[in-house]
DNA sequence: CTTTTATGAATGAAGG
DNA sequence: CCTTCATTCATAAAAG
């Protein structure tokens, strides 16, 4: 497969040191058991199957290790669960069926506001008439008033000026900077209206070989930044 | 623009899993063994490391399930990152861990600090506990131990809880125990603490406490299959 | 039905 | 602390 072009895949897990300490108690009892039919007396000699100690340690090992697996995939998948769920009010992604779900699972999917075409005209109005964003009294005045057209939260309009602005910004530049060119990165000429611009690339400079670049950013915050209280 | 989307389900490749394949070879041919230190002659008894067929047969199937639940949580693993992974061409978010530093990818750093969700999960927890606002040296201890799972500087962690504080508390005025549920499908979330501020619909709070079930138990599927017994 | 686009919402970081 | 901005994520809606 040769599909190691982008996507990271799955990194498998590094299975760390296979420590198997839940359940210690391995048939160390040595018997030359007879049971079931694991053993068989062929000519006055007991043939048994026999695992010796090494082999044993070697399965144990096994069953450790894949049991360490599991769990830090579990770990793992708990982690990104978690952070979809806690970051995201909506998920409803994948929810994996085979041992987990067995019953029919209901993944509530959590649907988002969309405005009316009566909300969207009143906002675009609104939003026409030049006034930046409006403050709290404004939004609840328009929340107020959009309501009677359909289901709306302050929030929801809050959110609705925020990318509204946001995105017409995006959309022209057209500052009109008269004379001082300046060099700018735009490469975006929207022929619709309310374009998004699919935004290049960030920088990439890593030529160290072997070492990523992964310096986000620390600067430093001795000054004040963190003198709380 | 399209990038963000969820991804086609890819040519399932086969589990990048460990082939910590069991030495198969359950000694058909039966010997009773002593080489190792699997036998001890004692008495005149000679005593094996012994197991019989079912044994291991119990064995056999205990290693396949783990390799079979190892395979399903890698499926799994993929089915999740694959959105985040695909979304991002530049952004190789690192979920958990070291090993991503395996090939050179292009691991471009991104402009702002997203927390793997190991760090989140520390985070989160921190945050629960106890106290509200670390102190600048706790923010230090904090940054330290999230440094184990991922780039992060004190300035994110101390980004952090401000954010996470001042959106948490915009939230709050949700005291409804009484709510009368008149089962609008318009919307239906489980806010578990964290979340902006959905300042929801008013009657509209289905708000069922951290009634999530997306996640499963590995301890009893391990306790269930590491007794041999 | 699958892919693409538009856009509501989440969130890290900056400003005050 | 609180507000604002920029960027990103996820999904409804639209296109193919």
């Amino acid at each position: 497969m040769g599909w190691d072009n982008k996507s990271p895949p799955p990194p498998p897990p590094p299975p760390p040191l296979p420590q198997l300490e839940p359940n210690h108690h391995q048939h160390q009892n040595n018997d030359i058991v007879d049971g079931g039919n694991g053993a068989a007396a062929v000519g006055g000699v007991l043939y048994v199957k026999v695992m010796t100690d090494e082999q044993l340690e070697i399965l144990r090992t096994q069953i450790a290790v894949y049991a360490t697996i599991c769990e830090q995939l579990v770990e793992m998948h708990k982690a990104i669960t978690a952070q979809q769920d806690l970051a995201g009010v909506r998920l409803g992604n994948l929810y994996w069926d085979p041992l987990v779900t067995s019953a029919g699972h209901k993944i509530t999917a959590r649907q988002r506001w969309t405005p009316t075409p009566m909300q969207l005209q009143i906002l675009e109005r609104i939003f026409d008439k030049g006034l930046g964003i409006p403050s709290k009294q404004k939004i609840k005045d328009i929340t107020a008033e959009l309501s009677l057209h359909g289901q709306i939260s302050e929030t929801n309009v809050y959110n609705w000026f925020q990318n509204r602005r946001a995105r017409s910004k995006r959309k022209q530049p057209n500052t009109a900077p008269s004379n001082a060119e300046s060099e700018v990165e735009t490469d975006a000429e929207s022929p619709k209206e309310k374009k998004r611009e699919p935004e290049n690339l960030k920088l990439q400079a890593s030529s160290t070989p072997g070492a990523e670049d992964l310096s986000f950013q620390s600067r430093e915050i001795s000054s004040e930044m963190l003198s709380v209280d």
